[in-house]
DNA sequence: ATCAGCATGTAAGGCGTTACATGATTCA
DNA sequence: TGAATCATGTAACGCCTTACATGCTGAT
């Protein structure tokens, strides 16, 4: 297929777990892993179209009769083995584009509030962001005997070892800002 | 001008230090900023021609005769002023994309040697940048009076904490999918 | 009745990568 | 003399976002 769209394996990944509509992927993809991965509307639903042409994923027969359209998706033995041999795969690419830092490297064009404000506005959304993991964490911390769940702690986890490490790391740098500017 | 090209930004902030050739660029963002931000020569080249045509920059005559064509770009007052309303903009978007935690995410699908697997390699990834990122620190460390300096000092400080957030939680990872999955 | 949220999709366009094309220079 | 690096640029293409278009449902 040589085509390795990063959306795909996202909603493949979550279909292995269960049946969802595309609304509903959209959903999981903002709440459960967007601190670190992001996906809009006009990826879902094509790379949706896509993988069902290919075989990876079926359309359910919609239950409920009402006029209401919703299309949930179920993942096919197929789709399991391209999700497998992604997870197999050695490769893996982690793409960080932080324009916070990018301006603090080029701050020095400035006067030094404007970095120290840069880093205040970080501050706050790491602070604001951190709250959330920390609520998914306490609720994961809960269920840690099943084997997904785990998984799933543990990428929380990552999120707020590292939003901790910038919250301290924003301290030292307004410090040295203020001592060295 | 509407257009907010992040990779013009880039440009600005490494012409706002000094006249570089398209080629300099490329090698300062792959050198200096290249464990936050990334750039190829497809983004670079057309982003300078875009830009000298805004008046942005301007092309430096060249100076050496040979046959050798090597264009140096200086940045303009009115590029100055571009960039520094970016750098005032409190706008920042931070987005990153981690397939290492992608697969973790998702790996329950796998046996537990998968997901280890894949937490190694990126441990690996991790310890090869620390060492370089240490090693910048150490030479800005020395030169730490120029506010300049100061700034790319931050910038590096924070990718050293964060890879040593990363290794720490990469030990408790493997340790947590060994006991309990 | 109205508004937020559920639900699907398309269209236009931006941004960026990879691969290609070309050639000079430096150093072993 | 051959390889690595310097140096500029284009072409094709892929992925994704934003905005648009449409309509239902449930709660207040």
């Amino acid at each position: 297929m040589g085509k390795d769209r990063k959306i795909d394996m996202v909603i493949l990944g979550l279909l292995s777990h269960e049946d969802l509509t595309g609304y509903d992927i959209k959903k999981q993809i903002d709440e459960a892993i967007g601190f670190f991965w992001k996906g809009s509307f006009g990826s879902i639903y094509p790379a949706l179209s896509d993988m069902e042409k290919n075989g990876f994923i079926k359309k359910l027969p919609d239950k409920n009769s009402s006029g209401r359209e919703k299309i949930k998706y179920r993942i096919t033995k197929q789709g399991k083995e391209v999700l497998a041999d992604w997870l197999k795969d050695e490769q893996a690419s982690n793409d960080l584009k932080y324009e916070t830092l990018l301006k603090l490297y080029f701050g020095g064009a400035e006067k030094k509030e404007v970095s120290i404000h840069n880093i205040e506005l970080f501050e706050k959304q790491i602070k604001s962001d951190l709250q959330i993991l920390k609520f998914y964490q306490s609720n994961l911390e809960k269920v840690l005997d099943n084997k997904e769940h785990v998984h799933y702690y543990l990428t929380v986890t990552f999120g707020i070892d590292t939003y901790e490490a910038y919250l301290k790391w924003c301290s030292k740098a307004k410090k040295l800002l203020n001592e060295k500017c």
